[in-house]
DNA sequence: ATAAATAAAGACTATTTTATCTTTTTTCAA
DNA sequence: TTGAAAAAAGATAAAATAGTCTTTATTTAT
């Protein structure tokens, strides 16, 4: 369904949305510990979301790390896909046709109408903080536990 | 989305099951050209057809090629996806957690719930020859260009 | 029986994705 | 103003996916 990348990308967002802020900025270490995921790898598809989009800020040096401005936490998950390329999801042809299109449909195109719209729907319509809401009510859960939300 | 293998493998069939038939096998080069798709490539994902789910039969020799028996032609599109490996995408969490459950759900999990009922549906509802028989209706479309259905 | 046509099988190559490791830059605090 | 802590940047490696090419096996028709 989704890239490694991709996977990553949201399971990193919604943690620093969860547990950092301006003045409790994260570091790589944490966060690839708490969603399971390679250190390094992480590091880099952090650095893709903050410069690509800006969905993530980061600063360097002591007590730096990652954090969510408000203004980020307001942007649509689809924003964590395009950071990291892979909104196709929600925009090409399930059969992989360049020229699928409502004009010149392929022969999924009828049924995948609908779910594609529902797709676009939950990407562009949920925020990360909506993911981050999600995730702190409990028994909502990221890298197979749950997040302590003190 | 899909591997580029699941894309090839649902147009092979698609295309084999309109255009071919016991008594009129096709031939890996035709089918690689009208899907628009590496001959060598496809024929090795043809093989998985064959062997895998029997979705699709072959016959070596003069006059072999590949085509679809009845029973073929009313399995479910997934069986096509399951042949090449490329189930996940109605069988796994968006986010990648292995233990995500209705018990543990991830944070898209109540928002992806219905979402992936739809996609399952469209994959277990919708037989091969549904997909041909929309192939067939004219409009619509394989590899960019209109098939035609002699 | 033989030759030709075809898919199957296997070995190989190329590309992309995923992942790691090292060095550099920035920032803070002492 | 120096040292340490962090992310950024860059170089490299490993694994998975995509793709090609060659040989073999099967089938048909002559």
């Amino acid at each position: 369904m989704l890239s490694k990348s991709a996977e990553y990308a949201l399971r990193a967002t919604i943690y620093i949305a969860l547990k950092g802020s301006e003045d409790n900025k994260l570091g790589i270490d944490e966060i690839a510990t708490a969603i399971d995921s390679p250190q390094s790898f992480t590091a880099k598809i952090l650095q893709l979301l903050t410069k690509n989009n800006g969905v993530v800020s980061s600063v360097r040096g002591p007590n730096g790390g990652f954090y969510l401005t408000d203004a980020a936490r307001k942007l649509p998950v689809r924003a964590v896909l395009e950071a990291v390329g892979e909104d196709g999801i929600i925009t090409k042809c399930v059969l992989g046709l360049k020229e699928c299109s409502e004009s010149r449909p392929c022969p999924m195109h009828e049924q995948y109408r609908y779910i594609k719209a529902q797709l676009r729907q939950m990407f562009e319509k949920t925020t990360i903080q909506d993911l981050a809401n999600e995730s702190g009510k409990g028994k909502i859960v990221i890298n197979n536990r749950q997040i302590k939300t003190k």
